[in-house]
DNA sequence: AGGTCCAACTTGTCCTATAAGCTGATGACA
DNA sequence: TGTCATCAGCTTATAGGACAAGTTGGACCT
């Protein structure tokens, strides 16, 4: 199986249209198609020596993302770019890291405003089999402070949980499109192991407000916890910037 | 070109593979694969009688809205529907009605959640430019009361411009992918067209707090008019309960 | 100059073939 | 009899070639 030009055969983590489409969003974020006109299947098939199946099966997943239309006889168009799916890991994963340290703020912003709520409807209906999960990832998370990743991890599972909890789809679903945030912050919140103790702290704290069933105190709860992530953030934006003025 | 048994043929509006999808998303919901086996590429060529490369692409389509997962050797199994894409336009299209009403109340509470904190914030940063816009749509919207289908058009415009001028794409996207909401609404406003002079009302007033840069007095304003429709939400609802025990 | 129409290009669908990955059942061995 | 390796038969992944159907821009005619 032979190659175009560009090399796509670091390591098969992925299909082919998968790898082909992260090449060509890199290459539109870069500015490669300014006119608007994007490759067509053709074009995608030879210069990345693939079958036209594949180039077609890209063109359709940088179309669900949003990111160019796609119709019978018409060329290919890139979509300005305020409406490409930023909910989707697959984008956030090709994007430049400067835009998705943007975006986690933007998404940070997010989690402030619904986060508290979810918590306070989640106390109103909370079974006391969600309870027992989210006592034992409590616990897990304690004896995890020393392996971040694995800490994130739960703590992933248990903000889900409580999310689930608050039986509703729709902030289900946003909650979930969030979760690559856990891989995008992993970078960030390893660097200050101290924070993960005051995680478990404010865990705890939310898990007692759930187990009364008080919805102002894990509203009141959570608001704290993000709080403290949110500080983290900006204080890693504040890094970021001092380093891009040394530049 | 001959279709199988199941008649997909009434009018072509999207792609055979779209259509396909539709028809197994509806064959899921109604249970036809409890044993969470869902057809293979060649079932599905088989039963609707379409080539390969369709029934290879309404997978994808499924796999992309997280009702299926496909993986290469492995039979297509049917996901818990807890984690469907409930955010996404297509599959709504294609959920029983009752299914959406819910959506739609849950839906409804995302909105008021969200709305008056975007409201607050772009009124914080909104551009002269975005109030002409506003101030234009205001206008059109009055002209169009008669109109109730080309009123909630203007409407989903006005709310997507705040929501745009609170400058975060993730909020952008997440309200950009309720954009159903209007669709679905449509039946329900559409009986109740005094709601309309009411909703003008309302616009106007977020107008004036946004004019005047009053992030508290445009969340405020923005929390009042959806509070209205929530209400006709649940007068909705009521009917509809009522309609149910009749049965 | 303006409008009509067609040729070239593009995506949509079909067919057939081969590669690659998974699962369950068969059968060898202890 | 129980355990484990192996493989046949299923599945998806990719390739190549063909034709249908829709769009666009330019050639051509008026």
């Amino acid at each position: 199986m032979q190659r175009g030009q560009e090399s796509l055969d670091a390591v098969k983590v992925r299909t082919l249209p998968v790898q082909v489409a992260a090449h060509l969003t890199r290459r539109i974020v870069r500015g490669d198609f300014e006119d608007g006109r994007a490759p067509s299947e053709l074009d995608i098939s030879r210069e990345f020596g693939v079958s036209r199946v594949v180039a077609r099966e890209t063109l359709k997943i940088l179309a669900s993302l949003d990111i160019v239309d796609v119709a019978q006889g018409r060329r290919v168009v890139v979509r300005p770019r305020a409406e490409w799916d930023y909910l989707s890991p697959l984008l956030i994963e090709w994007l430049p890291e400067e835009i998705v340290g943007e975006l986690l703020q933007e998404l940070d912003q997010m989690r402030v405003l619904l986060e508290p709520e979810l918590a306070a409807m989640a106390a109103a209906s909370i079974t006391d089999e969600t309870l027992n999960r989210l006592r034992d990832e409590l616990d897990r998370m304690a004896a995890l402070e020393g392996d971040p990743d694995a800490y994130l991890e739960v703590d992933h599972e248990f903000h889900m949980e409580i999310c689930r909890a608050a039986d509703n789809r729709i902030l289900d679903r946003i909650m979930y499109s969030a979760r690559w945030l856990g891989t995008a912050s992993r970078r960030i919140t390893n660097e200050a192991p101290a924070a993960l103790r005051k995680a478990t702290a404010d865990h705890a704290e939310i898990y007692e407000a759930l187990l009364a069933r008080d919805p102002a105190r894990a509203r009141a709860a959570m608001r704290k916890h993000l709080s403290n992530n949110s500080a983290l953030l900006a204080e890693k934006k504040q890094q970021t910037k001092r380093a891009a003025r040394r530049r």
